[in-house]
DNA sequence: GCGCCGGTGGACACCGGTGTCATTTCATGA
DNA sequence: TCATGAAATGACACCGGTGTCCACCGGCGC
């Protein structure tokens, strides 16, 4: 420890924290404070801080006046000060953990329209929802850079303990879900169990009856909302979803691929496989293209997700579609709502319906 | 207007601003101020700060003891206040324009990881540099968040007026590239010049000599990078790059396509193809796919990102990789060194050198 | 025993806004 | 004309930290 510090030293480096001196003739632009507006304006600064926050109780022509004098200098009051005595940070936190980045970049560009409108920021905080820090990490990130609020997207948002820490630390917050995890809560509903029925419903009407699909992890909750969602639908329409045509998968290329070289195996052959998103369904093309099968005469693939890929890959995919950016905006607009009014009844939960989107990839069996 | 209003609406409503009563017991752990911790260790709060910021002017008894008090209750200094007094925010902007979603999340998940060790976090900006309001807008959410740096990613890092605005703004940039722009500036370089030399080397060791080029949008500056970078090259082993052989897209999937149809069209037919980047390779592998041209035995197809989907895409992409995470890294850590010294000489720039990641989609020409 | 010195800790103002409540202004009816 | 009360404004403390500057403390040389 550097105990050699003079006295001289210390005036100088003051407690180590150097600021450079107001120094220099800064342009006359200069930070205006709201001290300055109410001197331009002859007023006290507790009515300058009315007009910025449209108190009513402010005589026309003073608000006008007072106005122009801001917009003349161009004044914005400090974010931070006024957060100070707000209590509030203007800052929602986007948690997420979910490996596709173009889901991520919609939601966070759909969140971000709609909070900046209302003055808020949007800082995010990939984690890792196994991590042995996990919680902790969550609180430290909340209680020190105070969000207002956040937004959970999955599979972290189906974190059972997540809500709990959140409404410990009175910290408002929405869910993106793949389905309804409980009542009493905010969120933003994409329904996976009827998504998949309609891709159910879609083999059906080819004509498939041999059909087969990839699972996602267990850990995530749309894996069993989508297997249940399709072996159902199947089941209504007098299909199966045999149990040898059933495999286990991680959303991944790598899952697809090696799934597929299973149910592939299998004999008689399935028609069609239902991937439990796109990138799994680019690792049923690969092992495809592998063994030589062609999509779709051989082979029917079905995706899930509709990124980017699934248009890119040859041929191209069939799949659903989520109207990530609007998923994005209502996330956002649902956390502002509820800072508003913390303590009112919990927001309704916004259900969102995917739709197929069918591309080359899906067609009638040929056999 | 609600001119309405009586005097005890305004009592009870307060200019209009509700904030709920300090109210209720909160737990236990109610939010803790650095007075809190003083009068626990017995100090003044002005000795609490000097622990908090590391100041050698404490003795080491004192600091332990409060510094265990602050940990015993979980006491975390207000990042708002610290910055109302501190002049500083915390808060760092990553400005892009860039559609390449991957590619925006790895830059800021490797920002972030150097952010967040020294107490500062991240805030998105995607914009549209040809906006009419973009500028303006980029002005405001500086001024507006105070923010204390900006990192900006191609293409808008490009952009020649910002750096200017950024400087009168005061605010510290660091700028990520394709290739030096000017002297006098932080910068994280992604050498494209030079890596799309290695990409016509490896053609060149292949054998081909009918090689065509997709290059980017003439507004982006590595279109102009790689597409001399690759000429060249070539030269310098005897091949020449024919202007009929060289199509100019939009670094997209729709223009790839497009331009692979133009390219594949001339006779004789090019055998390779280095399309501008990732997106542009998928467009030319779907032009291959409807005329029934085998990747590579017909056509060997070069791409440049190692995105996801160069791997996902059949066959799979040989591409350039860039280790954008570490750019990310490396871009925050600039920008925090200049904030550090913010009158100090400009930090040197870091030069990324890519490398080229060989899969299915090259080999040696057929015919 | 005294004054000097560097090391240590505290009182106080301030950062730029806001809440509370008192005070002034003004229109109204008696 | 003046009392009256609502509307408009202001004085002041406060949010939670930090910088400045001054006072105290103990050990040293004299």
């Amino acid at each position: 420890m550097a105990k050699k510090a003079t006295k001289a030293a210390q005036r100088a480096a003051s407690d180590l924290q150097p600021v450079e001196p107001p120094a220099a003739s800064r342009d006359a632009d200069k930070k205006h404070t709201i001290n300055d507006i109410a001197r331009l304006a002859n007023v006290s600064k507790k009515t300058v801080s009315r007009v910025i926050n449209e108190s009513p109780f402010v005589r026309e022509e003073t608000r006008t006046r007072i106005a122009e004098i801001m917009q003349r200098v161009g004044y914005t009051p400090d974010p931070q000060a006024r957060g100070l005595a707000f209590r509030r940070s203007f800052l929602i936190g986007l948690i997420y953990d979910n490996p596709n980045a173009p889901y991520v970049i919609n939601i966070q560009e759909g969140a971000l329209a709609a909070l900046r409108r209302m003055g808020y920021e949007l800082v995010v905080h990939p984690c890792d929802r196994n991590g042995s820090e996990f919680l902790p990490e969550i609180r430290n990130l909340i209680s020190r850079q105070k969000l207002d609020g956040v937004i959970l997207l999955p599979p972290v948002s189906e974190n059972a303990e997540l809500p709990e820490l959140l409404r410990k630390l009175q910290c408002p917050y929405v869910r993106v879900l793949s389905a309804p995890l409980d009542e009493s809560d905010n969120l933003v509903l994409s329904m996976d169990r009827q998504s998949a029925a309609e891709v159910a419903e879609h083999l059906a009407k080819l004509g498939h009856t041999r059909i087969a699909m990839i699972v996602g992890p267990a850990s995530y909750r749309s894996a069993h909302e989508r297997l249940a969602g399709f072996s159902n639908a199947l089941a209504d329409r007098g299909l199966t979803l045999a149990p040898e045509y059933v495999a286990e998968g991680a959303y991944t290329f790598e899952s697809g691929a090696a799934c597929s070289e299973l149910l592939l195996s299998r004999s008689p052959r399935p028609t069609a496989i239902f991937a439990g998103n796109d990138e799994t369904a680019a690792g049923v093309y690969r092992t495809a293209y592998l063994r030589g099968l062609k999509i779709p005469d051989d082979l029917t693939v079905i995706g899930f997700d509709d990124s980017p890929l699934a248009s890119r890959l040859c041929p191209s995919l069939t799949t659903m579609r989520q109207p990530i950016r609007d998923m994005g905006r209502l996330a956002a607009e649902k956390v502002m709502a509820k800072i508003a009014n913390s303590d009112g009844p919990p927001i309704a939960a916004t259900t969102i319906f995917p739709h197929l989107v069918v591309r080359e990839s899906s067609g009638r069996p040929k056999n």
